[in-house]
DNA sequence: ACGGGGTGTGTTAACCTTAACAGGCGGTTG
DNA sequence: CAACCGCCTGTTAAGGTTAACACACCCCGT
């Protein structure tokens, strides 16, 4: 249509006004529809609006108004297909109560932690869910955050506020179900993808792992535990086919070698898997194989993986949940947590007879 | 430390500058490190500054600087691993030139599509990077965001606009040549996977598939093309290993069945293989089989994949520099537009003799 | 005739920040 | 010694919107 020249500044709502023959408050009335505008004046700052192709200043609007209906959700890695179910499910839930979400990204980094909290808190966001992974500096910048009175909601973060709602899996148990059915088909064997031994133990899975195999009176040597060392200042790293490839190949290498083993997440185990046949190994008959998250794929593999599925849905209404809780409420409240259950899905790469 | 009490209001300039014995003026150089303050008033500044826990107004700030420091990145579908490079690289560029980026999801759906371009200008993002499928009602938005002079940059979006950049990958030659690889191989019965014949073709590798088969003279019977309508108002649905599953069902129940697939992306050739796997057919040898994407999983199937790798961080690379560039000059200028090559990588789902 | 409720519009005063300009002060230069 | 510059701080006036209040009008019931 008309060209852009875009030195022109924006209309306001004063040359709508100017232009209807009525008071800036007047069109903020048609604009935001509330209020008493009778249907001739409006029809009249409807063209005037579309003639001079006006559009509200959302930064105006959310200083006057002291809100501006949007969330934000602090995601570590975007490619995760749990991370995407997640921002699924918040989406849904808040964009029905009349939100818009921002989404940032991590990338597992501390510092862009904290880069995404201070650009949510810049806009003035209402509050925001956060499902990256615990770091001290983020952990720090959060608490400042929350006792300035932002609502936020923690998703499967290792990190307490007294005024901060938790969701999580049950990654522990998770954990400890994927090595007992493992120990249960009679592996005594079995080996860890995806961590190297550090003190900062947050790995719940991995807990549950270690936990699993002590409770069977099994001994777990250091040589079994192979990947990355999880230091939260980190590049994604820890989480991809590569890690498992890699890993694999070095318990492939060891003179004992595993006879089963439980890797941190699928892709983790797409990559082990990877390196098991290249060896000219077969699954699940000289190893087997367990993964975490029941990504699309698992279902698809050769052969099916047996994996471990979290309730990625109800964890982000969950949480989409908590928030609007806590948005509405109009002092500080009590905390509130809720850990879900983990299913074991059991396929064929942990030896369960072809059908 | 303190409680939350989240009904008092945030500490303000003023707030710090009554504290601190100065004016507002001078707690803003403080706070934004810009113009002279001796360092005994700053340093009484800072102090009062996080006695009150001061943080500052980002909506003020932009309502009155007219710029937010922010861009917005409109994606499809978050959990595709092209989408999640885009992100990254984009992410990487624009905030090493001091922006922050947000992300909207539309989830394939014009609705969300509009309403992601709705909140991105309420917030008075400084530019856009769009890369979601085209659609009539998202274009028009667009078109009346760019003609107010907003920044666009369009990544693989079939949409032309005389002030918006265009960044894509030449998907229709990428097509050809993974058809043309096939018929090279001896393939005459090639089926696609991921689209039902419409009207509206603006799937450019579908068109490169159909230009190399005409081009070999080889008939391309519509019973070779399965999946899923693409209409533009839908769920993901069409990028799926269910409609990869479903649709080489589909082919493969034929009486005269195809030798070889091309199937739009590698999620698909996964689900399709899935089906090739169950039927008891292996690949190449009764099927061969090309992916779209060169997703970090391909190379890990069994067999490794066949695919098109397109250029992803370029892209985003290339896509945030022209928002740069749009977003520097201080009026209207010249579209531009950045077409970029595909990489066939062959693997051994098509039938090259393994190693 | 009067009180009251719904309707339509206007006025005022923030919301919090920063650009632009204006000094003042001490020291250096020609 | 006047002019000038670097440093430091302050004043003023937007930036675009809306909550709260005020008022005027009309119709209704009593």
């Amino acid at each position: 249509m008309s060209h852009s020249s875009s030195k022109k500044k924006h209309a306001t709502l004063a040359d709508i006004a100017a232009s209807a023959g009525v008071t800036p408050m007047t069109v903020s009335r048609v604009v935001n529809q509330n209020g008493y505008v009778s249907a001739e004046t409006r029809e009249r700052v409807m063209r005037a609006i579309s003639a001079l192709n006006y559009r509200r200043n959302g930064l105006a609007r959310g200083l006057k108004r002291q809100r501006t209906d949007t969330i934000g959700l602090v995601l570590g890695d975007i490619a995760n297909p749990f991370a995407a179910e997640l921002a699924r499910s918040v989406r849904e839930v808040m964009s029905a109560r009349g939100y818009n979400l921002f989404i940032c990204v991590s990338e597992h980094s501390a510092k862009e932690d904290i880069a995404a909290f201070d650009a949510l808190a810049d806009h003035r966001v209402d509050g925001i869910i956060v499902a990256t992974r615990a770091n001290k500096p983020g952990n720090d910048k959060l608490s400042e955050m929350i006792e300035r009175g932002l609502p936020v909601v923690l998703i499967g973060r290792d990190f307490r506020h007294q005024s901060a709602d938790l969701v999580a899996a049950d990654n522990f148990k998770g954990g400890y179900d994927a090595t007992e059915h493992l120990i249960g088909l009679g592996h005594k064997n079995i080996g860890f993808i995806g961590i190297t031994l550090t003190s900062g133990l947050a790995l719940r899975r991995f807990q549950g792992y270690l936990d699993a195999m002590r409770a069977s009176g099994l001994r777990v040597n250091d040589r079994l535990i192979v990947g990355r060392t999880e230091d939260g200042e980190q590049w994604p790293g820890y989480s991809t086919e590569e890690v498992g490839y890699e890993g694999m190949k070095r318990l492939l290498a060891l003179r004992k070698r595993p006879t089963a083993v439980f890797a941190r997440n699928d892709f983790t185990a797409i990559g082990a898997i990877s390196a098991i046949k290249e060896a000219g190994l077969s699954i699940p008959h000289d190893m087997a194989i367990v993964g975490y998250d029941d990504v699309p794929l698992a279902a698809h593999m050769s052969p099916p993986l047996t994996t471990v599925r979290q309730p990625t849905r109800e964890q982000g209404q969950a949480a989409a949940e908590f928030l609007l809780r806590r948005m509405d409420a109009d002092g500080p409240i009590p905390r509130e947590e809720k850990i879900m259950e983990c299913a074991l899905i059991v396929r064929e790469s942990t030896g369960v007879v072809a059908r």
